[in-house]
DNA sequence: TTGTAAGCGTTATCAT
DNA sequence: ATGATAACGCTTACAA
């Protein structure tokens, strides 16, 4: 069962050792034309693959790294493993992906196997507190790279969005739209951009005047039920909140669908802002208003920069600024009189890519 | 750099020899509990890790199975990846996720590394014809299972759905509707469910009696963008459409794109009908109606059968059943007079977890 | 029950 | 330039 060719049957087959079989596989030192020849010759015809556990636990280096994602699910997630991984293969590194799903057990338990697996490198989308595994990581100086989210008290590079910038360029849309009560669907306390994301709020409420009123904030998990939860609560507050802003896109969706239910309309009754802009929300009905960054250049950068720990290259953290993508889901005004001061980007988000 | 603490250390200051270490951490045969003892404190305390690579080259095992989607970000293959991953971790398997992106080259390019990596198994959601890896795994009789997607010429167990059952499902429902003209937004040929259904919408149209109509046919290639300019093409015919479906998710949401585009509204002008449901869709306005498998149930379903045949027991492909889930996309009836048939379910998809 | 030693497939060292 | 041989970290006969 299976490619039992091993390098072995090439040198015998080459007629030379398995020194030389070796070298010019894996095209190190200086070999005879011949040689290589009649190796490369042995090889093709065996069908001969190296062994890469072999391989990486002699040359301790396994080319392959790993990322751990909190939910893969997640569109955005599945955006940021898609340009790391497409990063990873241009550098010839095999990325092996997981996902946590939101957990902080089954996050330590792919830790463990990456661990035991010998990858190169780890970038991680983590949850809560650092684990104990991630201690262990950062103490054995495994390369390990923080993306999206980051855990305090760990130095490691991290390629991070600038929360609060975004926080604010979405209130200071809505604000002028004349809205002054705005209902805040926020992540989980125990992940940093759920924090980041809350602090901002709550300052970007006091800088633009807005009313600062506790029952407009509600927190969710980022998962889309938690959304739709959280809507109904802000909206059967005492004086309910005009407009939307959610701390991500699952939850965005699960508010909509609350609206819907409450016989409201997106975009005429109720405004709404979505953090993190993914395909989809510029195809629906009304389109969504989004302040996002690219995931794909997310994942791109985490695994530039864990690249370069590994090959022993100083990394330097990343933050990428936030862009507001305005569309019809904000479309509403608020009565104030003024006139409208942003321009309207009906259908999918234009220029960025 | 890195952990180095190996098992011979852990021997050592356990008082004993690595043989005994070994068979005491990998619980094999029998130890004296006083051994037993001391070398679990010794790893304990050396915070030992085995080295995964190096066990599995010795013991030809290495506990890893492989799963390669087509597309990670689409949400079906993200359910997938998760149901595969949970059953695989329920029997204490590592699941190296890797996305082929749709592109039979990169698609290559993993198998080659999973083969190199010598997993125990692969499952895959293959593109296009056999590649020439795909080959070389089947002849090396490395266990290979193939989910929601087939390659012709390949004895290999499989978890797909019942594409023609779905398809059927779909053009009864709208033919109950009154529905005669139903434009079906298809995926690519080179691909077995792409192939699949749109056979069966042929066959399909003909039993309903519905109009049998060329220009009522558009391919995609099951990325949204395709599924825009398939369903503009549909409503340019001479005459177009009243229902669409669409064969798969993110093709239904581009064809959303382009009739909201068109100024038309989905559910009110035109009904439409969704390959694959996920978790959106319940939350849309309107919401759509989709014909469904749990596609997690599919992922777990791959991985049972993948570990079965790498346990050597035989395994059966499995098809799993459709379901149609009627929602308010479809909610426009075609005038014939006749009352509705069908029951109005508004919200997520009810019972079917 | 335990220690010793061989061996998994490679690469690296050291001669030649 | 190439061939022998040790070594990577582990498991598993085989003895004891």
């Amino acid at each position: 069962m299976e490619n039992t060719v091993t390098i072995k049957d090439v040198a015998a087959r080459a007629g030379v050792s398995v020194g030389t079989a070796s070298r010019v596989l894996s095209g190190s030192t200086s070999t005879s034309a011949a040689s290589r020849e009649q190796v490369r010759a042995a090889a093709a015809e065996l069908g001969y693959r190296p062994d890469a556990r072999a391989r990486a636990l002699r040359s301790a280096r396994s080319h392959a790294v790993a990322l751990l994602v909190s939910d893969v699910r997640n569109p955005f997630f599945a955006d940021i493993a898609h340009g790391a991984e497409q990063a990873a293969l241009a550098s010839s590194y095999v990325t092996l992906l997981a996902n946590a799903n939101e957990d902080t057990v089954q996050q330590d338990t792919y830790l463990e196997a990456f661990l035991t697996q010998r990858v190169d490198g780890i970038i991680i989308a983590p949850q809560g507190e650092g684990s104990g595994n991630l201690r262990d990581i950062e103490q054995a100086r495994l390369p390990l790279v923080f993306v999206d989210r980051t855990v305090e008290g760990f130095d490691v590079p991290s390629v991070t969005a600038d929360n609060a910038q975004g926080v604010d360029l979405a209130l200071a849309h809505l604000a002028s739209q004349g809205h002054t009560r705005i209902g805040f669907i926020g992540g989980p306390m125990a992940v940093s951009t759920g924090r980041a994301r809350h602090d901002a709020f709550l300052r970007s409420v006091a800088r633009h005047g807005l009313d600062d009123d506790p029952e407009l904030i509600a927190a969710g998990d980022f998962r889309s039920a938690s959304g739709g939860t959280a809507a109904a609560r802000l909206l059967a507050a005492r004086r309910p909140p005009t407009a939307l802003l959610a701390a991500d896109s699952l939850m965005a969706v699960g508010a909509l669908g609350e609206v819907r239910r409450q016989g409201l309309r997106i975009g005429r009754d109720l405004a709404l802002v979505a953090f993190d802009d993914i395909e989809w929300f510029g195809e629906l009905d009304p389109p969504i208003t989004v302040v996002a960054h690219s995931a794909r250049e997310l994942g791109e950068t985490a695994m530039r920069l864990l690249l370069e720990v590994i090959e022993g290259r100083p990394a330097e953290s990343v933050v990428l600024p936030m862009e507001l993508v305005v569309r019809q889901s904000s479309a509403c005004r608020q009565a104030t009189g003024e006139q409208p001061s942003v321009l309207l980007t009906p259908g999918p988000r234009p220029g960025t890519a």
